[in-house]
RNA sequence: CGGGGCGUGGCUCAGCUUGGUAGAGCGCUGCCUUCGGGAGGCAGAGGUCGGAGGUUCAAAUCCUCUCGCCCCGACCA
């Protein structure tokens, strides 16, 4: 019996995405809290794959974590105007504990910008003190009208970075290098490429004085937000009265940054490599780097290719990968091929009785082009030194994949310079990364969004997009110093 | 908050119009056969039909109220 198909990419793009991560047992909707999703094992290895590397790179220049609470007093929220008007509509509130009405409320913290400033107010004194480099592992909560599952949901995962400079050029400087560092992470291990760039106004963080972004490229067209790094400036520094003598003796508040990337990141990991079979993980993203299917059929088979499965198993171990070895009974083979396809697996090994008389196994990448027949290519390998092939299969799939992701992107990447043209891109539902002239205005970028659900995704940084040229804006004519990037958004 | 939909074994749902002993498929448990791309047979376990009230000899089904969830739109990492 068959089981219950993925629905294909081209039938519906948004249920593909939900049946991939059902099948794949990433996550589920929690049902009995609004909004709220439940991270299954399989799911949550993921996001701590990331947070290990992000981590490492968090250490590696300069960072310490930390962790400052949950709860926030509302007035602390109140304290930065922008902030507030931001956040205000999707904070939860508690006012009760203890059986008892509390005299402030708290919020549940959608950010931590305001508690760490009150901290940062205490711990900062001198320009000695300086830069205060904090990073946070936390769960945040935001109650959005509208979710969907890992890309934006009430309560979600993240890390939150948290610095203080002496100097507005100390603070900028924290900025690109933690774009910088989410950019090579996307790249180097999610197989994902991005581009950096800055926010507009419209779409800045409420409180900062600028946010850039790096922005992935969905296999929809659609640009996904995977990180982003905010320039306080001393808005914050100024609410919490962070202040600091320099020395000379002088007294300024400090230059705040913040930085961010969430469990999201599955979400575009998901939409970045994966089919209509399922979950496609890069291997530095997956959990489990090879499964290996014993084939047979009489007992004594099973035992001979059992102890060669493990045999093949340990070295791969050796090796630093991680291995499992399917050898669950009253399960046909084909049976669990689909099973570890539809969770990612990047590499199958079968080892039946044919290959322990030849010496050889039969591997299978999660993406393999068909035969004839339309059956996936497989390829016999050698046992001996399998733990030599087996790491350069990986290492070629890694980049085989990242390859294949860039070129989708620059297959769907256009310039565009008349209105007629930007409209078409963008209509029936559709989208691509456009990159046209836009007049600098909000007015412009809303009047945009409002005629084709479009909006700027970021202004690209130096060797992002096509080189600066200036021009006349696709909507209204006006003068246009460089192109800016365009596309619907998740 | 507007518009739409749905609550029935673990999951997906049928049954409701026209009230009469709670069903199917998948999954699960056991045994047997099978095993290089989604196996089959036999035997079994499992449900206060979201909740409360009402009508009735009798309610999953009709009526009233209520709770919850999902989808579409307005806000957002």
């Amino acid at each position: 019996m068959a089981e219950a198909k993925i629905t294909p990419r081209s039938e519906d793009y948004a249920q593909w995405y939900q049946d991939v991560i059902a099948h794949a047992e990433l996550a589920e909707q929690a049902g009995v809290v609004k909004g709220c999703m439940v991270i299954r094992p399989h799911g949550y290895a993921i996001w701590e794959k990331m947070q290990q590397d992000l981590d490492r790179r968090f250490k590696a220049t300069g960072h310490k974590n930390a962790c400052f609470p949950l709860l926030i007093p509302m007035s602390f929220i109140a304290k930065e105007a922008e902030h507030v008007d931001g956040f205000a509509p999707e904070l939860a509130i508690v006012t009760h504990a203890g059986g008892k009405e509390l005299e402030e409320p708290y919020c549940i913290r959608p950010t931590s910008e305001t508690i760490i400033g009150h901290f940062f107010s205490k711990w900062i004194s001198s320009h000695r003190d300086l830069p205060m480099l904090i990073n946070q592992w936390a769960n945040v909560m935001r109650w959005e009208l509208r979710t969907r599952i890992f890309l934006r949901t009430g309560e979600f995962l993240w890390q939150e970075g948290h610095t203080a400079h002496a100097t507005h050029a100390d603070a900028r400087e924290e900025v690109y290098r933690m774009l910088d560092v989410y950019a090579d992470f996307a790249r180097e291990v999610m197989a994902m490429p991005t581009i950096r760039g800055v926010k507009t106004a419209n779409e800045r963080f409420a409180g900062a004085v600028e946010t850039t972004c790096i922005e992935a490229f969905m296999q929809d067209g659609k640009a996904l937000q995977a990180g982003t790094s905010h320039d306080l400036g001393q808005n914050f520094g100024k609410a919490f009265d962070v202040q600091f003598q320099d020395a000379e003796g002088k007294r300024d508040y400090v230059w705040q940054t913040s930085w961010g990337v969430s469990t999201r990141l599955v979400g575009a990991l998901i939409m970045t490599h994966s089919d209509d079979d399922g979950l496609v993980l890069p291997p530095k993203m997956a959990p489990i780097h090879v499964a290996i299917v014993p084939i047979y059929r009489k007992d004594d088979e099973r035992a001979a290719v059992l102890a060669a499965a493990n045999k093949i198993a340990a070295e791969l171990r050796d090796d630093g990968l991680v291995v499992e070895i399917d050898d669950r009974e009253g399960m046909k083979p084909g049976a669990k091929y689909y099973e570890w396809e539809r969770k990612g697996v990047p590499l199958r090994i079968e080892i039946g009785p044919r290959d322990l008389e030849a010496g050889t196994v039969m591997t299978k990448l999660r993406i393999a082009e068909t035969d004839a027949n339309g059956k996936p290519k497989k390829d016999v390998v050698p046992m001996e030194g399998i733990g030599v092939t087996v790491g350069r299969m990986l290492d070629d799939f890694q980049q085989a994949l990242y390859d294949r992701a860039l070129a989708l992107r620059e297959a769907n990447t256009v310039s565009v310079d008349t209105w007629a043209e930007f409209e078409a891109v963008f209509a029936d539902g559709a989208s691509k990364f456009v990159w046209a002239h836009w007049d600098g205005t909000t007015e412009t970028e809303l009047a945009i969004k409002d005629a084709t659900k479009a909006t700027i995704r970021c202004i690209p940084l130096d060797g992002e997009g096509p080189a600066p040229q200036a021009g006349a804006c696709i909507r209204t004519g006006k003068p246009s110093a460089q192109r800016v990037l365009f596309a619907k958004n998740y």
